[in-house]
DNA sequence: GAAGCCCTTGACACCGGTTTCCACTCCCTT
DNA sequence: AAGGGAGTGGAAACCGGTGTCAAGGGCTTC
């Protein structure tokens, strides 16, 4: 009887354990307590890795876990720890497929971990924006939040959870933060094979599509393009660089006004496969057959680039493998290593919408 | 002295408040209850909207309450409660923009009513699925869940949902449950007003590609377009239908396999904008000009449709509605009234890779 | 053999809400 | 004025975990 508490508990033992072995309750640390014949603190110190168990103790508890199945309701232990263990997306990127490879990238991260990912689209230009963000962050409690871009890039929203102490990692094209909070794309690198493969290709009068200019990426994309550029002693004429808003509309105007030019560019790099897709439309419009009276080439490689004609040449981003590396990182897990940064490099995709200029 | 409660309560009091004031601490109920001077069962009973409390009383609890800005602790309150505030979206639809649409129409739906959405994408075919789905569930004690299609076909699914208790609100394009665990969306519909599209413009011999087998949609479609044919006295020839994906690639090599055919389809029908792109691809490599020599029409009207060349008859399927819709009945809000199903009705978005077939 | 220390362990209060139970109003009847 | 019922609000237990702190046991050390 050592492991009985109360003297006259042995009958309410059988009626409890009936409920748990007949699946109409769940197992709560109290039952393992009892059935592992140790009070629930030290139920609690296995379940939290506490080194201050004994290793058979330790054995014992993990055995009846595992024969029970019982995982710690994570409401109960939030509300002890005063957080949740939910980690928030806050996003006010438009692609969906952006969206969906971060929210896929995430939960890969996460995966095992028992947090859960709760997905919160806003508005930046919002009035309440950050009041919202707020509400949402204190009332769930979050662990932490991962914040691709555009919201990454807004420094009221990393103060504001500074402020109040909430974990959170920045997605962005460059570091605007301490590294332990920022995953940091290379969009500039990307840009740069871009600019390299239009110019071995012999391109010298390129188009330029920017995208918006509160992502930090159409800087990047931009910069890196010119990099390349200057490199190849060719120069970007600053006339044939035209702001777009990273949609498909605006790549179809921006295009038609690209392609107005005179003498006309024999190339057009858009920022990414949207704006790609516009220009392909719009030099259909102009009685223009690509790839051979021009070259046209996107960012992202999105399913989109595949699905229209030509298929574009584009530079393929690891959505996916960002998200995951901001999620291990968020949660940084025993075991857990920085993660290797060659793993979201961006790389060229060569498909049919890029070819040497016709000769003149 | 009739509000305080404990004699020698005042120094503490103030110490309290300076915190609170100070936004150290956010307001528990506690607070609350001493600020309004009640106890703070009667402010849950505000919360809660208990009938049993005088209406003097709850003006100002609810007064104290907007000052403070304080919300209940969803975590104390879930336990409490035993279920969380969360809803969870399970899902295995491939496709980026569905998927986010429909989060979105959730997150309208759930908008101002304290729940927040966790996604969970899966894959019907792993052999822990179930589990998983469980184990998601009973951890987090969801308070429901929505399944879009195909995860809302699973039957499966379904009665483990009912096994333990969960509720859900499953979409698809036939009834499948009672009415109450349903938004049916109208697929069937959206065809015939294709399939009278098509009739209209004077085509006879259409091509028809189907989706996955596995999704519901794939029969509704193909079925509401053959009642369109039948009721304008227009047989859909079985060898003109195939059987694809609802990917791009195999909208491709449908499109190639009905373009061989002999004689040609006029019109290929393809079960969502994907395939269609693929079919236009299709053409192209055959030489068809579309809509001149092929008409190629789509389902969903999503963004493809229009960046491809030309941009695609489709039928626009309001996914954000359905969601909203889906929300809105999953958590049935006091003042909430069913929703006019109307609001979820498919309807023909013509574009231009539509036209009548060349005269013989 | 007693003191001192470390390793383990458990009792108890607490996280912030809700529910149960009960006592106390208040108002209306008799 | 007393009795009775409905309406109202408080104390304490509870949801299922965690923090704090002190106690028990085994070991070494003097």
């Amino acid at each position: 009887m050592t492991s009985s508490k109360t003297p006259n508990k042995s009958a309410d033992d059988s009626d409890v354990n009936a409920a748990l072995e007949s699946g109409r309750r769940r197992a709560t640390i109290n039952d393992i307590a009892r059935l592992a014949g140790v009070s629930k603190k030290t139920v609690s110190r296995v379940i939290n890795q506490s080194p201050f168990v004994r290793e058979e103790t330790r054995q014992r508890i993990e055995a009846v876990i595992a024969e029970w199945g019982y995982a710690p309701d994570p409401q109960a232990r939030g509300l002890a720890f005063r957080r949740s263990f939910l980690i928030g997306m806050i996003y006010d990127n438009p692609n969906p497929q952006y969206v969906v490879n971060m929210q896929l990238g995430l939960l890969d991260g996460m995966r095992g971990s028992g947090f859960e990912l709760v997905v919160h689209p806003c508005d930046r230009s919002s009035p309440t924006f950050l009041q919202d963000v707020r509400m949402f962050i204190e009332r769930q409690k979050l662990f932490g939040v991962v914040l691709p871009p555009s919201v990454s890039e807004d420094e009221r929203v990393a103060d504001l959870l500074r402020d109040i102490g909430c974990e959170y990692i920045r997605i962005a094209s460059v570091p605007l933060d301490e590294e332990e909070h920022m995953i940091v794309g290379h969009d500039r690198l990307g840009a740069q094979a871009m600019g390299e493969h239009l110019v071995s290709l012999g391109h010298e009068r390129i188009g330029f599509i920017t995208g918006l200019p509160s992502f930090r990426s159409s800087h990047e994309r931009r910069g890196g393009f010119e990099d390349a550029l200057a490199k190849a002693g060719v120069k970007l004429d600053p006339d044939y660089v035209v702001q777009g808003a990273y949609t498909f509309e605006s790549g179809l105007a921006c295009g038609e006004a690209l392609l107005a030019k005179t003498p006309r560019p024999t190339a057009i790099f858009a920022g990414n496969d949207e704006m790609a897709a516009g220009v392909l439309q719009a030099a259909r419009r102009a009685g223009l057959t690509v790839p051979e009276d021009l070259t046209v080439v996107g960012f992202d490689d999105f399913q989109i680039a595949q699905a229209v004609w030509p298929p574009l040449t584009t530079i393929h981003i690891p959505t996916r493998e960002v998200g995951r590396m901001a999620a291990e990182k968020l949660i940084a897990r025993e075991g857990y290593e920085p993660g290797d940064p060659s793993r979201i490099i961006p790389y060229l995709v060569t498909r049919e919408s890029s070819a040497a200029p016709k000769k003149v």
